[in-house]
DNA sequence: CTGTTAGCGCCTTCAA
DNA sequence: TTGAAGGCGCTAACAG
């Protein structure tokens, strides 16, 4: 009667006690063996696992997590998993979260206000034992993080950080790395460049757009709010308002920086569009790495951020709190330098392009000062 | 003495109890207005809320689950988080179950028997209600996949689909989709076109010699043994591999088909190392979308699969089969079909690269017929 | 419609 | 070292 023999049905999942009924010991027992907290006598051990083999038995973890309320899972919550970039962030957080015993569950706020807050309420129910996360554009309530934070969940925010948070943070060297960007391409002859960037809501939106201007001050050359252009993350709005400009040929840039992939697209949709080509009729950087289906030639010069590398930190940060190793009640910043990587859309005065610009080999990788 | 009101130090999760203490209800009634199951009069309902909402109660779903034996949740296994293609259909999947208010966790495999094995028992104690299986290159015994079909848990496996193993299934037409990518650059001129393959332990790889053969034999080409390469899905060695092969120059192939992004970046590398060049010098064709970084000029020739789709596809099975909706004995096996985006790389005939080979706008993309 | 109560499966004292 | 018993927070069934 225990256990329906119809062929095909599903049977029952097996629990602590009936492996203890069928081993012949008390369920104290077996969870010993299973845990290894306590030591169990060499015999009775191999008879339960026996059973446990037999019975292809799994210990019921959220049961166990009712009763240690203990998940060992974290939570991270991405504006976008279509932009590479955050998938890259998840695998360094994957990786420092798996070898420290850890799952992880990440889940896409579509860069949604209210999305978020439900995302962030749903890891608070399934008990998540701490929290990364990437802000929507329209950056999170400080009230809403602390309330987190506050009820004894840890949290670090990544990549995107609202202004005087004071949580745990990690992100790249927004204005240092858009620097360095425009740097390269005054460098290579640019006079008038343009920026494109997204909302300037966002905080890394605004460092990039600080760097810009430095890197033009420090060049002697007057930062242009005409050539200040704020996007919305959107590729088609931002390829429109790119074509629109662009139409003007007496004041056209004569280089394009722009401050993410998603603004970069929209960019180089509008160049075709506009019958620009890079870098003979205008020079070109982005940050972050495109995806290849829409990759053009010639290859594009980016800013690359260290993805993995964030997520890998921002884990292992999460990870010492929670194990309660960082006693530190000061919040953890952590600012990581961004590269460039040189291809050809940037070779502005360089003009004749090298017949071999064929291969990465071409790359020219360099870091911040 | 309930509550430490010590300033920073993290709060007690409040409980149902609690609530209903403060609301002046029983916790029946406050789980009746948060699961909504049974309807609630108006006044309790408020001040209910009212208590949950100054609380920022948040119902513990490890206990729910306890009690319904239902957790919403999937679990995913892929064999390696960064090749693209495994995100994407992450993606996909995400975007499937969320639909349905399931959660998602991901897990890589990274191509491991065992670390296979230890997921899928992770999955199961974390009793996940369904798990979509991407097997490591070396497959997943079928008793090992039976013994969780038949404790009822729904499995469908992605992608990879070990032979006659009798279990819901989603992946491209490999064959298919590998002659479409052949018989394009046979037509294109190509003679001896060289394969390079994963290992053959995989049907997917399997099937895309087979397409492959077809191809040739439909051209009224004959199969050479020695021009079918197989590789480990391991960049630098299948590198190494094709560099040596394409020592001898005499045998040398007129274009490579490559049957899986990660093998396609090894062949490039060998290509570069070798002085060659697509396509003058060799027509190429890959499986798969590479990564920008890895971008070659010219652009490359891929045949793309349908990631997402695949994902929620899968994902889609899968639900049906947890919400008892797909009675079927018989397992349901889905072949999505790819395409084939033409770039520069294959063109070989055409020889002359128009100067405008600047944008995707010269991608062709065809369906195999 | 509201309140009470009995477990869900496990871990953790505590005694033996 | 082993076994027995209580309870983690919640839902569902039932009684009021």
């Amino acid at each position: 009667m225990r256990r329906s023999s119809k062929s095909s049905s599903a049977r029952r999942k097996p629990t602590i006690n009936e492996v203890a009924k069928l081993a012949g010991v008390a369920v104290g027992t077996v969870s010993n063996v299973i845990t290894g907290a306590v030591p169990v006598s060499e015999k009775l051990r191999e008879k339960v696992q026996a059973v446990i083999s037999n019975l292809d038995y799994h210990p019921n973890y959220v049961a166990r997590s009712l009763k240690t309320s203990r998940t060992r899972m974290l939570g991270i919550i991405v504006p976008d998993l279509t932009i590479p970039f955050y998938p890259q962030i998840i695998r360094g957080v994957e990786t420092a979260a798996h070898q420290r015993d850890y799952s992880l569950i990440a889940v896409s706020s579509e860069d949604d206000l209210n999305r978020e807050r439900e995302l962030l309420s749903l890891l608070r129910s399934q008990r998540m034992e701490g929290i990364l996360l990437v802000t929507a554009a329209e950056p999170t309530s400080h009230t809403s993080i602390l309330r987190i934070t506050e009820e004894g969940i840890p949290l670090v925010l990544v990549d995107r950080i609202p202004d005087k948070v004071s949580v745990d943070s990690v992100s790249v060297e927004d204005a240092a790395a858009a620097q360095m960007g425009v740097e390269h391409l005054i460098a290579m002859g640019s006079q008038r460049i343009a920026i494109i960037t997204g909302p300037l809501t966002l905080t890394n939106e605004r460092e990039r757009l600080r760097g810009y201007k430095s890197a033009l001050r420090r060049a002697g050359l007057m930062p242009d709010d005409g050539l200040i252009w704020e996007g919305n993350l959107c590729r088609g709005d931002v390829a429109a308002m790119c074509r629109e400009r662009l139409r003007d040929t007496t004041a056209r840039p004569d280089a394009i920086f722009s401050t993410n992939g998603p603004t970069g697209l929209g960019v180089l949709r509008a160049l075709r569009d506009c019958g620009l080509h890079t870098p003979e009729d205008i020079g070109f950087v982005t940050f972050d790495e495109l995806v290849v289906e829409d990759v053009f030639l010639p290859s594009i010069t980016t800013i690359v951020q260290p993805a993995f590398e964030i997520g890998f930190q921002a884990a292992d940060i999460l990870l010492k709190r929670i194990e309660g190793k960082s006693k530190h009640y000061k919040p953890v910043t952590v600012r990581l330098p961004a590269t460039l990587a040189v291809r050809a859309s940037s070779q502005i005065i360089a003009g004749t392009l090298a017949p071999s610009v064929h291969s990465s080999q071409n790359d020219v990788t360099t870091k911040p000062s």
